[in-house]
DNA sequence: ACGAATATTGACAGCGCTACCAATGGATTG
DNA sequence: CAATCCATTGGTAGCGCTGTCAATATTCGT
């Protein structure tokens, strides 16, 4: 008889057109376009459907309309709390939409991201939202031969694929150390890990704060290709204060590393923040609630992932963005650990 | 000329079979089980694969198949850290096998859960790895009718659906608690927050340690529907010390609690271990680092997420573990936290 | 050498749905 | 009233791949 059909109890689109006696186009529309159909048959064929409980075949689907509704999303990493609120913020607002998240993991290798969006043009996305602006000449080739709608998150640049969403890490550092420099510091440490991209471009800003204001000091830099974690932020911390003892300030390229570093302040009995002041980058959660509560550069994380997928779904209804680089700023959460004595 | 093909450049499998000189179901064998294939034919199949660049076309093979080699994550939350490493364990093993990852997020909904199982049964996913064993009757009933192999992670109990690797957090909460009692702690307070069904199997250990040693008092007892954070925990433990000042530990439900009471500690001045030993739960990086350094059950997630996906894949290929449900146990990590003042 | 068993290969049909074009009916306009 | 336009609907074909069955070639055993 044939080939392996769906199992039993499941029903197919043909089946809810004869039940509600309509062809199966006219069914298929129905999903598409509801408005294509006249009330009465809109109505006979949404009973139907709800009646035997249809579920559309996605691959059947995506394989007869050479499309499908599938955002592919890819970001560097699953462990770096930075983009949890991304992903919340993507997974929020797809799972009220008919489009499905397809999340890959990069690891922050722009060779495994080629790999990838050559899988990706095989599926046929419906969108897709890559993390950042570094894509290779090959990548970028790769997005432009996909037809669908892409945004670059976490920041922005020149030249974006399609669309972005993100901030300026360079603004970003040169706010958090003009700060500091406001405050009288002058011996401002940095504190980097993974050196990814975008920590290289607030690493970029801090050294153009502090060249301005003539404090450059190479010595007040310690940096390390390494992963990044609490553990880190101390180990880095005690090179920088064995290798330069005079700092005053510590600007740190992420959250992790600052508790790390006020871990070790505690350790070392370094009065926060006068004897050392400490700024982060993400304002995580934990930040307002430390003992001195921790300064931080805000980052709108959820709201980011938000806009992507909403930039995305709108593209695909012909709604694009009349500006196609959505800049969302950052915020400097001024707190204790970077106040002077007497602020 | 009918209906809209593959983007030029895209090559098929027919296209691949013509080169090759072979039928169109034999280069399809190639990538299925090429021990099907002659020596000479296979090696056309892969010379002509590889120079045209193919790549499959999922959703047709799906299609055609039914079946995906899709497999399914459903985790109840993106941002909470416990599952971070899991997803990492998953990702990983995932990207080194044939298979993808679909993840959705639960939301802590059994509701959502039930839903989002309907909607994968619809995909028939090769695997499926879902969190916790509480699912409703309709859920088992879905995922029972599903026929492709299931893991359910983060705990163990006695009926699986089909495979589970985890471990007890009954057990783990006992182990911490006895610590505490071996150190003698008398007044042992408890704070919690989510209440999911594994923070309510921590409590049980709890409780139950608690009264076996005659020193379950309710008023010990803080917990909040309320999603975790840190600074959470230094809330419940405001409220707590409000309540019963004489508590001398507290066993918190997971560690950014922890990280929340250690703060608040030091707003209050309290001296920890020597007034207020603190416990946490899943042994999250910065618990290590902390000062003192913090005791915290060690939880192995990011092995559970590699089981979990090679449990699922081997039982694709009928390799089915001996034992359906895998104990990866767990580890109290005693630290300066939880330590008497003479240890 | 012959027959049986196994390995290899291909033809046919179709998985569930939708692109595209054509047909029909109803509404509007001159 | 007739012509035109627009909305609604359906028929045909096929998207790219694989399940199934049959045919053919090769290997093994007697």
């Amino acid at each position: 008889m044939g080939r392996k059909r769906t199992q039993s109890g499941e029903a197919r689109l043909t089946e809810v057109a004869k039940l509600a006696g309509v062809s199966p186009i006219t069914a298929s529309r129905f999903f598409r376009n509801p408005e294509a159909l006249s009330v009465s048959k809109r109505a006979r064929v949404e009973s139907a459907a709800k009646e035997l409980g249809y579920v559309p075949n996605l691959a059947a689907r995506a394989l007869a309309s050479q499309r499908s509704e599938v955002i592919g999303v890819m970001i560097p990493s699953l462990t770096n709390n930075v983009f949890s609120d991304v992903l919340r913020g993507i997974y929020d607002v797809s799972q009220g939409s008919r489009y499905s998240i397809q999340l890959v993991n990069t690891r922050y290798s722009i060779l495994q991201e080629e790999k990838l969006l050559r899988l990706f043009q095989a599926q046929k996305p419906a969108g897709l939202i890559v993390t950042g602006i570094n894509q290779t000449a090959e990548s970028r080739a790769v997005m432009q031969a996909m037809n669908c709608p892409i945004v670059q998150i976490m920041e922005i640049g020149p030249e974006p694929v399609d669309m972005m969403v993100g901030f300026s890490h360079y603004d970003a550092s040169v706010a958090a150390i003009s700060h500091l420099l406001t405050q009288g510091h002058t011996r401002i440490g940095f504190l980097g890990a993974r050196m990814d991209p975008r920590v290289q471009r607030r690493f970029d800003g801090y050294r153009d704060a502090m060249k301005a204001a003539g404090l450059l000091d190479q010595r007040l830099i310690v940096t390390t290709p390494v992963p990044t974690s609490v553990t880190m932020g101390g180990t880095l911390f005690a090179d920088l204060l064995t290798r330069v003892p005079d700092i005053d300030a510590v600007f740190c390229v992420n959250d992790d590393l600052a508790l790390g570093v006020l871990f070790e302040c505690e350790r070392r009995q370094i009065s926060v923040p006068e004897s050392m002041a400490i700024v982060g980058f993400n304002d995580l959660e934990f930040m307002a609630s430390a003992v001195p509560s921790l300064t931080s550069v805000r980052t709108n994380r959820y709201e980011m992932g938000r806009h992507a997928v909403t930039m995305v779904t709108e593209a695909i209804d012909d709604r694009r963005p009349a500006n196609p680089v959505i800049d969302l700023g950052f915020e400097l959460m001024i707190r204790q650990s970077s106040l002077a004595k007497g602020a």
